[in-house]
DNA sequence: CATGAATAGGGAAAAATTCCCGATGGTTTT
DNA sequence: AAAACCATCGGGAATTTTTCCCTATTCATG
């Protein structure tokens, strides 16, 4: 009984490293490959495939925008995220999004099989290094202000604190100022925080970005 | 011939440490004490120290600014800043001011002693660590863009990087909030950064700011 | 003493932010 | 299935911030 997975990555050097690795186990088949979020959702429906293992990054419609519409249609479908971000606040927002597996790129090459092999049989995989920090998180009882945020909300508050500005994420997000600039106010209420330098600082603590 | 030194912080704790320590090397005496950049100005009139000992931060009259009122009455005055602030430019807004020697908390000991001495026989002095870096820096031909703005400006950054509101600043600083906003501008123009967000991870970049 | 740099701030226009509100489309609850 | 909810999206108008341009004062320096 072999489990059929796709693949998704808009490198196709990634891609045919992950086939390599997850083909060396015999009971993992790649059923199909895809570039780009948008055709993953399409070859879904025809392939029907055990597993879905999707990049987080991708051009167009990113991996959790992905997963999303695939969860929509099929809801009962499984999907691992693998990624680059070791931030609580990323696998968070794909676990809230139904996705059920979180792999960060730093961790083990034996997780990302692991993940497939565990989602394909209905089980939950977080990576180590994630799992850790939620872990001690939660005992220290520290919350995670950014879970607050709805999945959109993330999303805008990633890109301000990147330091796109207000117009940038407009265009990226197909949206209006008007509605990014509503968002960024609720934003900065929801982690009550005043002003950008503080919602800076507050990304850069948790890890979303670095001081370069 | 012993060094004739004023000793300036406002905790009194710190004095008598620093008191003990100087004293025990023999050729340094301490004249006087100052709790603040206010009493130090005074009473270098009366004193006419050799050197003066002074925190970089202190309520009111920070150390650099009671450095500068020194010097402009007292051109010939020697003053030691000693600081917790390992960052490059501080080191660098200190000497621009006309202070003879830069001595930072986390180094040894011995440093402080060695400062004055220094200073008082007409050297500079700079702290190993703050040394070091800019020196690697000058070798791998990084400039330091914080070097551009005068002390004023260097001031309103480092307080609207902390997060301090544009408000707050000229609360602290006694200016009307509309020169607060010119030198923001003018700021963000010489250090060729657009947004608040990019400003802070300058800031950061080069240890004003911790990321908590 | 002229010159230039640093500091301080006014006025007016432009841009960003806030606040309030309405609309739509899913989900969940009862 | 209807009702209640929430996420997403944006318009309008008031307010605040930011920008740009200019002026004044002080101080150090050639």
């Amino acid at each position: 009984m072999t489990v059929k997975v796709i693949l998704v990555d808009d490198h196709s050097v990634v891609r045919s490293g992950l086939r390599r690795l997850l083909e060396s186990h015999k009971s993992l088949e790649i059923a199909a490959e895809a570039d780009t979020g948008e055709l993953a959702y399409q070859i879904y429906g025809e392939v029907l495939p055990d597993v879905v293992l999707m990049d987080i990054s991708m051009p167009g419609m990113g991996g959790l925008e992905a997963a999303k519409r695939i969860l929509q249609r099929y809801p009962q479908a499984r999907i691992v995220i693998f990624s680059m971000h070791e931030a609580v606040s990323f696998a968070a927002q794909a676990l809230k999004a139904g996705v059920k597996g979180y792999v960060t790129k730093t961790g083990l090459a034996e997780d990302l099989v692991q993940a497939v092999l565990d989602v394909s049989r209905g089980k939950t995989f977080l990576s180590q290094d994630v799992a850790q920090k939620i872990a001690l998180q939660t005992l220290i009882g520290e919350t995670n202000p950014l879970q607050q945020l709805t999945s959109r909300e993330f999303e805008v508050f990633r890109l301000l604190a990147e330091g796109k500005r207000v117009e940038d994420v407009a265009e990226m997000l197909k949206i209006s100022q008007k509605t990014v600039a509503n968002y960024y106010t609720l934003i900065k209420q929801k982690l009550s925080v005043s002003s950008p330098v503080e919602m800076v600082r507050l990304a850069m603590k948790h890890g979303l970005i670095d001081a370069e």
